[in-house]
DNA sequence: CATTAGTTTCAGAAATTTCTGAAACACGCG
DNA sequence: CGCGTGTTTCAGAAATTTCTGAAACTAATG
C-alpha cells in the first residue's frame, strides 16, 4: 500500500511514462518497484495500483524487455518477484542505452543504407544532408561510447568536473581544429 | 515532389516519429523539410506528403512549438515558408533542449515537490530513494549545461576527444574521490 | 466593403494503443 | 495423473490519439 507521497511519485511516473515512450501503466510499475524495499510480485502490484492481472504481467514483461527490472525468487515460492537495481547509475545507464537501441540506432542502420544507394550526381543537397546527419550522430554515439566505458566512479567525478572541462575543450579546440564539414 | 532516396528517408523518420514522441506526420513534415533545399509553404507540404490541409497545418504547429523549424517570409508572398536550420549541431541543441524541457524538467520539479512535503522519520527508503535519483538527475543536467554553453566548434572538439576524456576521468577520480550517496 | 488568398480551429471519423477477463498454459506435488 | 497455484496469451472492449473536411477567421487588395 504506497503512503500519499510514493502515490504522488507513481501517478507523476505514470503521467510521465507516455513521454519516456512507455506508457502510463508500464511507467506507474516501475515508479512502485523504484520505491519499494524489497521485491514485488505481480499480485502485489495488482493490489498496490488495481490494474487488472494480466496489464500488470504485460508491464513487467514490457519493463523486462527493456532491463528495467531484475527477476527474484525467494525460496520456496515459485513467483516471481521483482526490483529495480539499487544502483541509480546502473539504471540511468541501462535507460540511456535502450534508448539509444530503439531510437538512434535505426535511423543510423537507415542512413548508412541509404547512402549506399544514393545515385551519384542527382539529389546532391538531400544526400549531403543525410551524410551530415549520419556524422553527427557518429560523433554522439562515440562520445557516448566512451563515456560509458567509463566505471561509475569515474564517470561521476567527470560529469562533476564541469567548467574545467569548458577549459579544456578551449584547448583541444585550438590543437585539433575542425575539419570543415564536407560539400 | 521527393526522389526515391527522399521518399525513404520520409517515411522512416515517420515511423521513428513515434518513438520520438512526435507523431507520424509531423515526423514525415520534419523529413521533408530537412532534405529540401528551399522553403516549403504548407501547400508544398500537402503536395508531397499527401496529407489533409489542417493536418499539415497542425504539424507545422507542433513543430513551432518544439522550435525545430523557421518561418520564413519571401517578399511579396504572404505564405509562410518553413525551413530546418542549415547547421546540423544547432538542430542537435534544440532537440536535446526541448526533450529536457518536456521529459526531465518536470519530473526534477516533482521530486523537490515531493521532498518538502516529506514527512520526515516515516517512509525512509522511498525518501531516499527519490532523492538520489533527484541528486543523479542534478548531475547530469549540471554536466548538460555545462557542455551546452560550449560553442560548437569546441564542443566538436571536446565529443571527438574520445580516450583522452577517460585518462583525465581517470586522473579526477583519485583528486576528487567521489561522496558517498547519504542513507 | 466585398473578394480573394491564405491560415486556423474544431467536431467527429478513423486509426492506434492500451486494458481487460477468460481461457490456455506451466509446473510442482500428493 | 489430477489438482492447486501461479503466469501468459489473446480477442475484443475501452480509451486515446491522430486525421479530416467544413467552417471560421485574417488581412491585403481593388
Amino acid at each position: 500500500m504506497p503512503t500519499q507521497i510514493q502515490q504522488e511519485f507513481i501517478l507523476h511516473f505514470g503521467e510521465m511514462g507516455s513521454r519516456w515512450g512507455i506508457n502510463r501503466t508500464v511507467g506507474q510499475i516501475y515508479a512502485l518497484l523504484f520505491l519499494s524495499d524489497r521485491p514485488l510480485c505481480a499480485d502485489d502490484i495488482v493490489e498496490a495500483l488495481h490494474f487488472s492481472r494480466s496489464n500488470v504481467s504485460m508491464g513487467l514483461k514490457e519493463l523486462q524487455s527493456w532491463n528495467l527490472v531484475r527477476l527474484r525468487h525467494l525460496p520456496d515460492d515459485r513467483r516471481d518477484f521483482f526490483t529495480t537495481p539499487e544502483d541509480m547509475w546502473e539504471i540511468v545507464r541501462t535507460l540511456i542505452a535502450e534508448r539509444k537501441k530503439r531510437e538512434i540506432d535505426p535511423t543510423l542502420t537507415k542512413l548508412r543504407e541509404l547512402e549506399l544507394q544514393a545515385p551519384d550526381g542527382e539529389d546532391s543537397y538531400a544526400i549531403t544532408r543525410m551524410a551530415e546527419l549520419r556524422e553527427l550522430i557518429e560523433a554522439m554515439t562515440g562520445f557516448y561510447d566512451e563515456m560509458n566505458r567509463l566505471e561509475t566512479e569515474r564517470l561521476v567525478a567527470l560529469l562533476k568536473m564541469g567548467s574545467k572541462l569548458s577549459k579544456l575543450a578551449g584547448s583541444a579546440a585550438k590543437v585539433l581544429p575542425m575539419r570543415k564539414t564536407k560539400a
